[in-house]
DNA sequence: TTCTGCTGTCATGGC
DNA sequence: CTGCCATGACAGCAG
């Protein structure tokens, strides 16, 4: 059975593990609670029949924080229930569930099924028990537990019977089991939020780097549950060691020494962390006790020697929480699972505890403090709640609340819990106008596309950009194989089209088609393959008539076949081109056919495209009649005035897809603008919250001549412009808020 | 048949 | 004044 269990358990962590790594969070408490009672039955093994009530117990304790029914704090306990609600509320921070987090559940389950892990208990609750007889008078009996064994015995019970394994004293688990869902989540929610802004705040990524460190310490320090058990006096005696060491925890960050006045959070954390390692222990023995004592000498007495060596016994030394260290503080003795779970208040917390704190301000901290003060008198339901939390957080949850100690600054958790919230409003917008402006982007580019379908086509031969259209066209004619010629009648307006023309024989009588070579330019902007098919101009159904050499030339030598004809051979379609230069010859007959039944001896082309002194030379040189001129003025006219239209319409398209290139820029650049302006409002506010944490902890430092605190509602710091920190009646304040007041000045140095 | 786009043409104005 | 160009407006044609 044993194997089985374990088979089966390797293949949920496995594939647990899978999931978190696709960034899927598994609820496994949620499962193990409610949905499967046989794979809890199989990974907690027969035990489990034990942890319903015990869950349920456990739940309890989550919800009341281990807060006593008949305990005072249960006030404060549902002010901090309703002030986590609305944290949550404020933003609901879904945790990633990574592979630690995976790792931890595993090892819980393993350990439930371990014989070991039963034995286990005896040991730590050992030494918790010590710690927690001495820090916890408060705990109730049945807290405590009915074995009467010590509430840090008790404790280890409840959160081994949380995992399953067995855990005679029912009484113990039902301040804890009940609220381990909640409170883990809001917890997690909490932690999470907290470690965001640790990051924020410039936490040193080394700061959780020393936690997992930490924590694999703790692993390997862990001795094999089996031996644990006999070994309980060696945890202690190894524990006792590192209290005689008294190494506090050092800011991973700053290397400074952390405050030991971090409530139980760490503690709980810790206890978790090590229960989830003698856990994993008895379910892989690959700690030895010899390991153990290594891991034990080095990490571990970093974290617990402070503790002892102030409060002498501290259940975050009994869990075996290194990293926080309350030793000092009578707060210490306050410890909270839900402090354990806050990840990086580590420092702040100090100041939470701080009873020097203004309450106004730090609302949330006075409950905290509370909580963490109730909770100790449940410590038991605490551990518990532990090992679900710590097992079932995330790994940087974990990471987070063992770096508690490193992280370098922590304002007001609450505050800084929504002013994380309104970060992630502000960047939940920036990613909305990310969103918006990538939308408009593409919208912009499917414009741009359909521009390009269109208009951009046409734009290539705007006049704007003559050169690009005329090399498109020059291309086109290239590719026609003909060399330009048009400069010989002295291009005017578009080259497109005269250069087209150039195609035809110098006498333009072959198909001076321009507007078909104009349309053919702009097809060859839209689909440059289409260079290549020039027979494609015969197919052109619009008629372009004056300019028309060859309808010209077919006037003038109607016996010829149609110039166009040369092209035609190449072209398969020469009925087609047949019917075309019917049409063409019937509009473009317009001009050209008056041109012939005048008889005018030259091509329209000559007529329209000539200088003005050369075309009056040709006109001298033939002896022509009025008609015969006038005919020929208009046609120059309107060939003149068409290739004008054509430009125009060109400058048009040019401008209108200038127009767009613009407000594409316009676009960008305000969505840039945006963007910059959603990061500096961040970081204002950044800074405003950092300027409110420095606030409170120079305000709550501040004493009188008696030594006393400032009440924050009677008093408030008022900065001068020579960065000195006053001190002064919030009458004062506003009534006078341009004078300086004179009352008590003390320059804070910040 | 209607709509739309393209083209040519005219009229006008400016240079 | 003439010539050229630009442009709006209109009409015709074709898809």
């Amino acid at each position: 059975m044993l194997y089985l269990k374990k088979y089966f358990t390797e293949g949920l962590i496995q594939f647990t593990i899978l999931l978190s790594l696709i960034g899927v969070r598994v609820d496994v408490d949620t499962y193990l609670n409610n949905q499967l009672p046989p794979l809890r039955e199989i990974i907690l093994g027969p035990s489990s029949a034990y942890t319903q009530t015990q869950f349920h117990n456990l739940r309890n304790t989550l919800d009341g924080y281990g807060i006593h029914p008949k305990s005072v704090d249960l006030d404060h306990f549902f002010t901090t229930r309703r002030l986590l609600n609305q944290v949550r509320q404020l933003d609901r921070l879904s945790v990633p569930s990574t592979e630690l987090n995976t790792w931890l559940v595993h090892r819980d389950s393993e350990t439930v099924v371990s014989p070991s892990s039963q034995s286990g208990p005896s040991i730590t609750l050992e030494n918790g028990a010590g710690l927690e007889d001495v820090n916890n008078p408060d705990a109730t009996p049945a807290m405590r537990g009915g074995s009467g064994a010590p509430e840090s015995t008790y404790n280890l019970n409840a959160a081994d019977s949380s995992l399953g394994a067995v855990a005679p004293e029912g009484n113990q688990e039902q301040g804890g089991r009940d609220g381990n869902d909640d409170l883990t989540k809001e917890d997690i929610d909490l932690i999470d939020i907290l470690w965001r802004q640790d990051i924020d705040l410039g936490a040193g990524r080394e700061v959780f780097n020393y936690s997992n460190r930490q924590k694999e310490n703790e692993e390997e320090q862990k001795p094999n549950p089996h031996e644990s058990k006999d070994g309980n006096e060696e945890q202690e005696s190894w524990r006792n060691g590192v209290n005689l060491q008294g190494v506090q925890p050092v800011d991973g960050e700053t290397g400074e020494s952390i405050p030991e006045q971090l409530p139980g959070i760490g503690s709980q954390t810790s206890l978790s962390l090590q229960e989830c390692l003698r856990l994993l222990e008895a379910t892989f023995p690959f700690g030895e006790e010899s390991e153990a004592m290594e891991v034990n000498n080095t990490s571990v007495p970093t974290n617990s020697s402070s503790v002892n060596g102030t409060t002498g016994t501290v259940e975050s030394n009994t869990v075996g929480n290194f990293e926080l260290s309350t030793g000092s503080t009578p707060v210490n003795q306050d410890v909270s699972l839900h402090q354990a779970s806050l990840p990086s208040c580590s420092q702040d917390f100090p100041q939470i505890f701080n009873p020097q704190l203004d309450s106004i301000s730090i609302t949330p901290r006075t409950t905290l403090p509370r909580l963490s003060s109730s909770n100790s008198s449940n410590i038991n339901s605490t551990f518990g709640t532990t090992n679900l939390t710590g097992i079932f957080l995330p790994p940087h949850i974990n990471s987070s609340s063992n770096n508690i100690t490193s992280t370098p600054i922590l304002p007001d958790p609450f505050s800084t819990l929504l002013e994380e919230s309104m970060l992630d409003e502000i960047s939940l917008l920036d990613l909305a106008m990310e969103e918006g402006f990538s939308q408009a982007q593409a919208s912009q580019l499917e414009d741009e596309l359909d521009s390009d379908s269109g208009l951009s086509l046409d734009s290539s031969h705007s006049p704007a950009s003559p050169s690009s259209s005329e090399t498109s066209c020059s291309s086109a004619a290239s590719s026609s194989s003909t060399s330009a010629t048009f400069s010989e009648e002295g291009a005017v307006g578009y080259s497109t089209d005269s250069e087209v023309t150039t195609v035809e024989p110098e006498e333009g009588a072959v198909g001076g088609y321009q507007p078909g070579y104009s349309k053919l330019c702009r097809m060859s902007y839209q689909d440059p393959s289409q260079f290549h098919s020039l027979p494609h101009l015969d197919s052109i159904s619009h008629n372009h008539t004056y300019n028309l050499p060859l309808s010209s030339a077919f006037a003038e030598h109607p016996e010829l076949p149609i110039p166009t004809g040369k092209k035609n051979v190449r072209d398969k379609h020469n009925s087609k081109l047949q019917t075309h230069q019917d049409l063409l010859d019937k509009h473009a007959s317009r001009d050209e056919r008056r041109a012939r039944a005048m008889k005018i001896p030259f091509s329209n082309e000559k007529i329209i495209n000539l200088p003005v002194e050369e075309f009056n030379e040709l006109l001298a040189k033939h002896h022509l009649s009025e008609p015969q001129l006038a005919l020929i003025r208009d046609i120059r006219r309107r060939g003149k005035n068409k290739m004008a239209a054509q430009n125009c319409r060109k400058r048009k398209l040019d401008t209108i897809i200038n127009l767009e290139q613009g407000v594409h820029d316009l676009r960008r650049d305000k969505a840039r603008l945006l963007k910059e302006k959603m990061e500096f409002i961040r970081s204002i506010r950044q800074m405003k919250q950092k300027v409110q944490s420095l606030y409170q902890e120079v305000f709550s430092q501040l004493r009188d001549e008696e030594g006393r605190p400032y009440p924050p509602s009677e008093y408030s710091l008022q900065y001068s412009a020579d960065g000195s920190v006053l001190i002064m009646p919030r009458c004062v304040t506003t009534a006078e808020q341009n004078r300086k007041p004179e009352k008590k000045q003390k320059d804070k140095k910040k």
